[in-house]
DNA sequence: CATACAATCAAATGATTATTTAAATGACCA
DNA sequence: TGGTCATTTAAATAATCATTTGATTGTATG
């Protein structure tokens, strides 16, 4: 039934693997971890950071803020972009950024809550 | 008051870029970044969702559900730990590996619930 | 129409990171 | 104590990603 000793390759048991690969096939995780990669940059989670903390904002202005050239923040707000994580709109010669959905206010309070607490921790 | 029109390098709202900057004080936008930097890989990201479907694993049974080698497994697993992602305990040969916290579930199913709306919208 | 400027794009470089392979721990058991 | 097995570590290679630079697009305005 199980494999939990000797086996040709490894120990392992059989039946929970297939349990949760069977769980896995219902859920996308690469997108998700496209997702977290997008986040994963302390230039874009800056990006998000701000617009948690201001509506809309142009890319100049994201560029000041994270102290970046404009053509490196416009790169990363692509890429924040094909995530779904921001959206823009075209006002006259600016492009004004916000967040897209409630979901990513979401995300970076609970990771800042576990930063804090595992700095607490050490 | 505000630099809107031209200077010397571009437009950028002033008063915005340092209120926004004098918060970022506060928080630690690069642990959050290498945070979301562990949960940015799929094979990373298939042991966290593991760890919510299962309390405790241990290490060749992940080995089997992501489908890689123990060596690799293990590598990956030592960068969860050090993001305070995973915690483990031994058991004689055996090392158990669960989530750390309740922040992780959290995360996870709202990434999950991101993507599947974003597909959802094309 | 020409100029100015915000933003984007493309190519190149430098830096990080994932994966593999082989060797090394550390724990049990005969 | 010697051997086996689960796990970890180290070193090397392969792959990915961030940043810079220079050129281009799109929009307003003189």
């Amino acid at each position: 039934m199980q494999g939990k000793d000797t086996c040709d390759i490894y120990c392992y048991d059989e039946e929970k693997v297939n349990r949760i690969q069977q769980l896995m096939t219902n859920v996308d995780l690469l997108k998700v971890a496209k997702l977290f990669k997008a986040l994963s940059d302390e230039n874009r989670a800056k990006i998000v950071y701000s617009l948690c903390e201001d509506d809309e904002l142009c890319v100049c202005d994201i560029a000041n803020i994270i102290g970046s050239t404009v053509a490196n923040t416009s790169h990363h707000l692509r890429t924040l972009h094909k995530q779904g994580i921001v959206k823009y709109r075209r006002e006259g010669k600016l492009v004004f950024y916000s967040l897209d959905d409630e979901h990513m206010r979401q995300l970076m309070l609970i990771g800042l809550e576990h930063v804090e607490e595992v700095k607490a921790n050490v």
